[in-house]
DNA sequence: ATAATATATCAGTAAAATAGATAAGCAATA
DNA sequence: TATTGCTTATCTATTTTACTGATATATTAT
């Protein structure tokens, strides 16, 4: 198969036009470029496809035959470019994460998605679901990935995976030989937890907001990696994403808690406004994102460097 | 429409084989003129079809969508190929043509004929009727154009177009002036014709027969040319082609004589052989030659210059 | 660690596309 | 009949693309 597409449309115009130069003008090339197009096709299919009559051409036999053959080809080959430039992404893209989920998923979904789309452009804010939500709203954001819920009239919220907070201490701590830790040893522990605001507290003030009152938080800091590092000098025990306590369990440097009657499992939900255009970049990564989490049933198990 | 059929055929190896390395040796390309090919494919769509993990490649969301559409295509663009190749035309063709026709007539078709198919290869040859019919049998001639009927049982003979005879004489003949010429004052001529066994004579001596005594021959020449320049010198009246006169006719340096109730109407015939392949450059150059007088009476009306 | 293997990329070269200029053919017309 | 104008074809030079061979980079297997 040595023709291409691009001589069977200059062929086209030509016969549309019945002349190599209309038909150069029409495609915005050389008269010289088309007649030689033209000539090249002729050679390769070993066939004059016009009759040179004086200085006009007039299509033949050959010419005739081919050239509704050629105009379906084409009408096809359109159609595939257009259809996959419905798959291609162009222009920016804003997103915004909170700090588990930003810094342990969003951005390697980012990387990954920039793999499949290399032309596109996207901005990733790391910030808390209050920010998020509130950039969501002015259009500030494309789509917000957040922990918990939300329930603005005019936010479409969307749930992607589930995810689930661990209480842990570090491996030379006594509650890790006791078989069953229940609610009243914890009461006794010190704290290690994100601060106030954060989506992780969120979740865990609302399994405790019973408890409230007696849970003694020697701590509160603003990031994951900060408290792993308390909980490992002994300051206390912590509770945050298995998410983000994946390498620390698998080493052992670090050791989860299994609590009697305490649940804190939570979901990471999709973002967006209901009056924004969501635009085909956008459709593409939520796409990507489920696509990727089918068959895995918790955030910890999505195996990203793998699949990068 | 940047990209081409080349690039399709190319992804959709490396789609089959999921390997860019095996599709080279497929396509018998280079591994690096491979990878750049669908590099470039993907560049031209914005998109990428295939995901890398590690060292090899999966076809991903878009380029599974392309793929059936690309087989597609490319299955089209070869059947395009194929079936205008059933056009094309190669190796040798043998014409055989009795004079007048293959002066005036053949050696103008075959010029237009290589026109239409540059790469074909034509060997025309002009002699009598009787070789012609003989080397047809022989099959060393692929077609025969004579003018005149022939029933052998191994030949199959196609009327093409009409020819007329037409008798001439000078300017300057006493004849030109008289309203009717009769067969009685033809016999008074002196004439000059073309030699026994040639088609026109033959034709002649069909329409003559009963007065073959009474005609005065004083020349007989091999060539019309010839016999037209002996009329023009006065030698006699002649007897040949409308078509060979059609110049001298139109100047008036040859005047055509109107015989009440002679006519010397005979066919010009495509003569082959029942058991010789038709090749395909033979059907297409009958196609030419009878599409060409369709909607003609009479040779000398192809107009060939204006064609060619 | 090391070897084997796959893809991507680089540098150099061959081939193709293209533009610009020019030749050659034809038609209208002065 | 020469002239003008318009057409296609072709020539040369240049840019772009396709390709090979070598090399870099990454991953799997030993």
């Amino acid at each position: 198969m040595r023709y291409t597409l691009r001589q069977l449309e200059i062929f086209v115009a030509i016969s549309r036009l019945e002349s190599v130069s209309k038909a150069a003008d029409l495609l915005c090339l050389s008269q010289s470029a088309t007649s030689t197009s033209l000539g090249e096709l002729e050679r390769q299919f070993g066939i004059k496809l016009f009759d040179r009559i004086g200085k006009s051409l007039s299509i033949n036999d050959a010419g005739s035959k081919l050239l509704p053959q050629a105009l379906e080809l084409i009408d096809r080959a359109k159609e595939i470019e257009s259809e996959l430039a419905g798959y291609a992404v162009s222009g920016d893209m804003h997103i915004g994460a909170t700090l588990t989920i930003g810094n342990y998923l969003t951005n390697l979904l980012v990387a990954k998605f920039l793999q499949n789309f290399p032309e596109s452009h996207i901005k990733l804010q790391v910030q808390n679901t209050e920010t998020i939500i509130k950039k969501v709203l002015s259009h500030e954001l494309d789509i917000g990935m957040i922990e918990g819920d939300c329930d603005h009239p005019d936010l479409k919220i969307q749930p992607w995976i589930a995810d689930e907070l661990v209480i842990f201490c570090g491996p030379s701590h006594p509650l890790i030989n006791k078989k069953n830790v229940s609610l009243e040893d914890l009461l006794k522990e010190s704290w290690v937890l994100r601060e106030k605001g954060s989506g992780t507290r969120e979740t865990f003030d609302r399994v405790f907001k019973n408890e409230q009152s007696k849970i003694n938080i020697k701590l509160e800091l603003e990031h994951t990696e900060a408290i792993k590092r308390a909980v490992e000098s002994s300051v206390g025990i912590g509770c945050i994403s298995r998410l983000a306590l994946k390498d620390e369990l698998k080493t052992g440097s670090l050791i989860a808690l299994e609590v009697k009657n305490v649940k804190l499992d939570r979901y990471f939900n999709f973002l967006w406004s209901k009056n924004k255009y969501q635009t085909n970049g956008v459709r593409q990564f939520l796409k990507m994102c489920t696509d990727m989490t089918k068959g895995i049933q918790r955030s910890d198990q999505i195996d990203l460097p793998l699949i990068v």
